[in-house]
DNA sequence: TCAAGCGATAATGTATACACATGGGGGCTG
DNA sequence: CAGCCCCCATGTGTATACATTATCGCTTGA
C-alpha cells in the first residue's frame, strides 16, 4: 500500500496549484486521506511525535489537525492518552445511513422550497445526461464504474449546495466520514440497482423542479435508505471486505 | 453584566468537584458559558492573547478550546484571521429547528425501535408526572416556568440516550449552540401551548412504549416544528428581543 | 485630492522546550 | 512464587519564543 499521502512534502516543491492556507489544514487533508484510504487500522493509535517526523511539521499543526478530523469523528479522543482512528461497529455504520437518509431528504426538500438558480439547474441536467450515458451501455467497465460513481456524488453534492443551508451541509458530511456511507462508495452496480438509483436521481431532479418540497424529501429519503438495505444484504451475505475500506 | 465564567481562576483554589482533565477542556467550558450567556456580541473577534490574560493561561489550550467551539458551530474561523462568535441569521434559526426536527424525530424512532431499559422507563415517567403536577397549576410562576423548562429537557435527552446513537447525540448537540434552538428555551408558556406539548410528550413516550416507530417519528417531528412554528410567529410579530440572548 | 505602494504593528501560525500524566516493568517483600 | 509498589520510559499538555501573515495608516506621486 502506498502512503503518499503521508510523505514529507518536498520543501522546495513550487506546485502552482492553491495550497491550504496554513500546514495545519494540509495535514488535515493529508490524515484524512490516509484514514480513508485505510492506511491506519481502526483502534490504531496516531502518536504525534511520529505523525510530526512522517509529515516534516511539528507538533503543533499535528494536534491541530487531529483535533480537527476527532471533531469530524473520523477520529477518537481521551485526555490525556491522545487519538486514535474510531473504531465503526456495523451498528454504527447503518445508523448513519439513516442519519444521511434524513439528512438528504432535508437537503432535497429545501432545494424544491428555495429553488434551483439557473447555473445549479444546468448543471444538474448535465449530470444527469452524463450519468444517461455512462448507463446506455449495457455492461458497465471498471472504467464506467468510476465515472458513475463521480456523477452520483456530483449530483448529490449538487443537491446539498442548492439546499443553501451550511449547518445541514456540514452535518452531511460529518456522515460521509463514517466508512462505507458515502456517495464515493457505489455499494451495487447490478443492472437493476444503479438504474433504479438513476431513475431516482431523475425524479428527485422533478420534483425539486416542481417545487414539491413533500415529493422530494421523500424521495430522497427512500433513496438514501435503499442503499442502507444494500448494505446490510452485502454485509450479511459476507462478512465485510475489509474495515475502513472501500 | 457578570462575567464570572471568564475570570481568571484561583490558583489555589482546592474545589472538591471533579475538574476537567485539562486547561483546554476547562477553558472551552468557560467560554461556551460566556458565549450562549451572551457576554460576547455576535460577530466579535476573540482575540488569543487577550482570552490568554483574561483566563490566566497561554495560548495553547485558548487555541485548542476556540477550535472545539468553532466545530461546534458556535464560533467561526478564517485562516489566519482568527475566531469570531458566529452570527445567525433568522433563517439559519430556523433552519436549525427543521435540522432538530428531524433529527429528533429519528432519535424517537430510534427509540422505538431499541425499546427502553427499566430505569429509562421510569425516568421518563417520573419526568412526565413532574410536568403534569407543575401544569395542573391554572398559572405559571416564574419559579413554575423554570421548573417546567427543566423538565421539557429532561425529557428529550432522556430521548436522544434511549436513541442509542451517538452521532445523533453529538448532531443535537450542535443544534443546540444555535441561540434560540434549544429544549431550554420554552418559547411560549401561554396555556394552550405549554399543555398542548406536554402531551405531545405523552403520546411520544405512548409511543416509544408500544414501539411504533413510524408514530414516535412523526408526533416528535410535528412537535418540534410546531415550536418552530412559534418561533417564527414570535420573531416576526415584534423585532428578536436581542441577538444571542434568549 | 485620491489612489497606490509601503512600512509599522498586531495578531495568528509554527516550532520547541519543559511539565505532567499514564502505563508497564523490575525489584522488593510477604 | 505471587503480589504489590516504585521508578522510569513514553507520550500528551502547556508555555513561550520566533516566523509569517493581515491590517491600517502614512507617504508619495500623479
Amino acid at each position: 500500500m502506498t502512503d503518499a499521502a503521508l510523505r514529507q512534502t518536498d520543501p522546495d516543491e513550487a506546485s502552482p496549484e492553491a495550497r491550504p492556507a496554513t500546514r495545519t489544514l494540509s495535514v488535515v487533508d493529508r490524515i484524512r486521506t490516509a484514514v480513508l484510504a485505510g492506511e491506519f487500522e481502526p483502534g490504531t493509535r496516531l502518536h504525534e511525535v511520529r505523525l510530526s517526523e512522517r509529515l516534516g511539521v511539528s507538533r503543533t499543526p499535528i494536534r491541530s489537525a487531529l483535533q480537527s478530523l476527532a471533531s469530524e469523528g473520523m477520529l477518537e479522543y481521551t485526555p490525556n492518552r491522545g487519538y486514535s482512528v474510531r473504531r465503526f461497529s456495523t451498528a454504527e455504520i447503518v445508523d448513519a445511513y439513516e442519519i444521511r437518509a434524513v439528512m438528504e431528504a432535508l437537503a432535497a426538500r429545501f432545494a424544491a422550497e428555495r429553488g434551483l438558480p439557473d447555473a445549479e439547474r444546468a448543471a444538474i441536467e448535465r449530470v444527469l445526461a452524463e450519468g444517461d450515458e455512462i448507463l446506455a451501455a449495457r455492461d458497465l467497465g471498471e472504467e464506467e464504474k468510476l465515472a458513475y460513481t463521480a456523477v452520483n456524488t456530483t449530483f448529490h453534492e449538487a443537491i446539498h449546495s442548492a439546499a443553501r443551508c451550511r449547518m445541514l451541509g456540514d452535518m452531511i458530511r460529518v456522515c460521509h466520514s463514517v466508512p462505507h456511507s458515502s456517495h464515493r462508495n457505489v455499494i451495487s452496480f447490478e443492472h437493476m440497482d444503479v438504474r433504479r438509483r438513476h431513475d431516482d436521481h431523475h425524479r428527485i431532479y422533478d420534483a425539486i423542479l416542481a417545487c414539491d418540497p413533500y415529493r422530494a424529501e421523500l424521495l430522497m429519503r427512500e433513496h438514501v435508505a435503499s442503499v442502507k438495505t444494500s448494505l446490510v444484504r452485502a454485509l450479511s451475505g459476507r462478512p465485510m471486505a475489509r474495515r475502513g475500506r472501500s
